[in-house]
DNA sequence: TTGAAAGCGCTAACAA
DNA sequence: TTGTTAGCGCTTTCAA
């Protein structure tokens, strides 16, 4: 590896004047040492070390992010964001795939800190709050979560209550009652706060709240698959089902057309997060969209400022969502004529919900 | 930031002590000694600051992943086998999105260098050789790619030739001979791979081939969607179409159902990537599966090995492809009894073509 | 068995 | 305008 040394030894001027020509330095330098330094770097392709650098300055111009898993679309894409705002400010990332594992996301927060991440976001839940604060040591004051957080980092979040009450409004503006929720692991903020917004949205409308209405399954095909079949199978069957993501929506539909069903006549289904897909799919399907992207690019700026030791305007910044409506909760969907229209109507949630009172308020 | 210093002070030894501790050197320590640093390290809560180390020790443990885009879900899976065996040889992994821009690739690797990663890997094509292995310099001997690569790296790889081929046999097996292709831009090396294929087995099973039954589009569900529209406007539309991955196969499903005819009897549908979803859309989608998690670890694995200095056993690992069958192509799949059997009937292509001859060596 | 000191490549305070 | 030098936190050689 080329050094700052060759170079000035190369160019016939010492190192420190090689360092302020490369960094741009206030300090003058003459315009033809400039240039010789500059040729001499172009001709030996010389690249400072970023490690070197680093050391010096304390900080190392990388940031942590801690996933479940990047391979599940949903964080790819709220990396995504991360990715695009850090590269605008000369960040990299390091991924940390905690596998909803408490002890990895410990580990990985160690790792963040002999390697000297400047910052870290955490995504996707399962915090011990107690000990992952004080495993942070001084990097807790340059963190961001995107969700919930018991404890007290700055977060950048969607009001999954508010998502869930909008997708019970849709059913009940259309008719549902017997409305039945198909949740992840309340062990997750967010699933616990659907269930929460569900719940509330029950009340509001004076639906029957049933107990074996609101189960739990993995959020996957097969695990929506298998907790649709069965809740197909009891004696009272739901109107309408609100599957915690698409993917469990994808395999809701499955299950229904196996129990030779009618999507949406007999029973309508809701999904979370709005993929490509939903409109591909038949029935297309109603989902709450999520803006992932701007979750990753909003928390990667976050973090920035708290980087450069300014105060976060807000606590939690918080982003709106969105009901999009398909053929698999509005009967005639799709139907030529309306085509065009709908697939344009993208309700506004937040607008709708000034037109209602809602049992508790959202934030 | 507690430092070797702090920590040598408080347990009243000198730093090089303590830096024998923690590295578990083979240099005696009395015994406590080693238990009043040990104990101290803990006390103070100290991480060894692995920038100094690197600096000294000229290795980061640290990668580079380039690919196009994290969030497409291929590429996130690659990535998952990289990280995973990563993780497991102590490394950490720098993500980078070229969005297949060339001097994004370029300058994603000025970046690794500058940040002294110990090597890098390529994904998803779009290499301009000669460019970016005299960007790489010293780099270059330790980087591996995954997919062709025309230039003199290692690479692991599947036989995308050999993909297309056994995907028209299917097809031909099925009694189709006008046979499309919907591929995705040929300037990406899979995608030219395919093709030859793809033309190979025309070839090689006596089918016409037609220029107008090779189109290329988005990688996508409207780019799949907008191709098949078209192909099926022409006066002779083709009975079969292999589509370059199954994103584009959902979005040739819409387009072939919205033209009122019938999956698989009027126009058969092949994809690549056998994802999830592939089993619970309707019709369940025909699918080459590719390893991509294997890949991936089997990249970084490579790259291990070259980095400790160690020649590849072979230039190119090859990985086996399969062609999983199922609705959009056999007629009748899925009847009740036939479920259990055929969901299970993931053919092993290599298998299959022992007994056939093909025009082209494959390997 | 322990420690002093050199030095990894760089920036910045200070000197010339 | 240019250069000398200290030092970031660590490992390792050499000396004790």
């Amino acid at each position: 590896m080329v050094t700052i040394l060759e170079v000035a030894r190369k160019a016939k001027v010492s190192i420190t004047t090689v360092s302020r020509v490369l960094n741009n330095s206030s300090h003058k330098v003459n315009k033809r040492t400039r240039e010789q330094v500059l040729k001499t770097v172009k001709e030996l392709d010389y690249r400072p070390n970023a490690l070197a650098k680093s050391l010096l300055k304390k900080c190392s111009m990388t940031i942590g992010v801690i996933i479940p898993d990047i391979s599940n679309p949903y964080y790819a894409e709220i990396v995504r964001g991360i990715q695009d705002a850090a590269d605008r400010a000369g960040y990299s990332v390091l991924i940390q795939n905690s596998d909803l594992k408490a002890e990895r996301i410990i580990q990985s927060v160690y790792e963040l800190r002999e390697k000297h991440a400047d910052g870290v976001i955490f995504a996707g839940g399962v915090f011990h709050e107690n000990n992952l604060i004080s495993a942070m040591k001084n990097l807790s004051s340059r963190a961001v979560v995107i969700g919930r957080f018991e404890g007290d980092l700055p977060a950048v979040r969607i009001d999954n209550e508010y998502a869930a009450f909008i997708a019970v409004q849709h059913l009940v503006e259309l008719g549902h009652s017997k409305i039945a929720f198909v949740n992840g692991a309340t062990d997750s903020s967010t699933m616990a706060d659907r269930l929460q917004g569900f719940m509330n949205a029950l009340v509001h409308f004076n639906c029957p709240l049933r107990k074996e209405f609101v189960v739990m399954g993995a959020l996957t095909l097969s695990g929506g698959y298998a907790q649709v079949k069965s809740l197909l199978k009891k004696k009272q069957r739901p109107s309408a089902i609100i599957m915690a993501n698409d993917q469990m929506a994808f395999g809701a539909v499955k299950a229904i057309k196996e129990a030779k069903l009618l999507i949406p006549e007999d029973v309508a289904v809701v999904g979370f997060d709005n993929v490509p897909l939903c409109s591909y799919f038949e029935p297309s399907i109603t989902s709450i969209e999520i803006p992932r992207y701007n979750l990753g690019q909003a928390a990667m700026e976050l973090l920035i400022e708290l980087i450069a030791g300014n105060a976060p305007k807000e606590k939690i910044r918080w982003f709106r969502v969105d009901i999009i409506k398909r053929q698999s909760t509005v009967p005639g969907f799709g139907i030529r004529e309306k085509i065009s229209l709908l697939e344009n109507d993208i309700v506004s949630g937040r607008e709708i919900l000034k037109t209602v009172t809602i049992p508790k308020p959202v934030h």
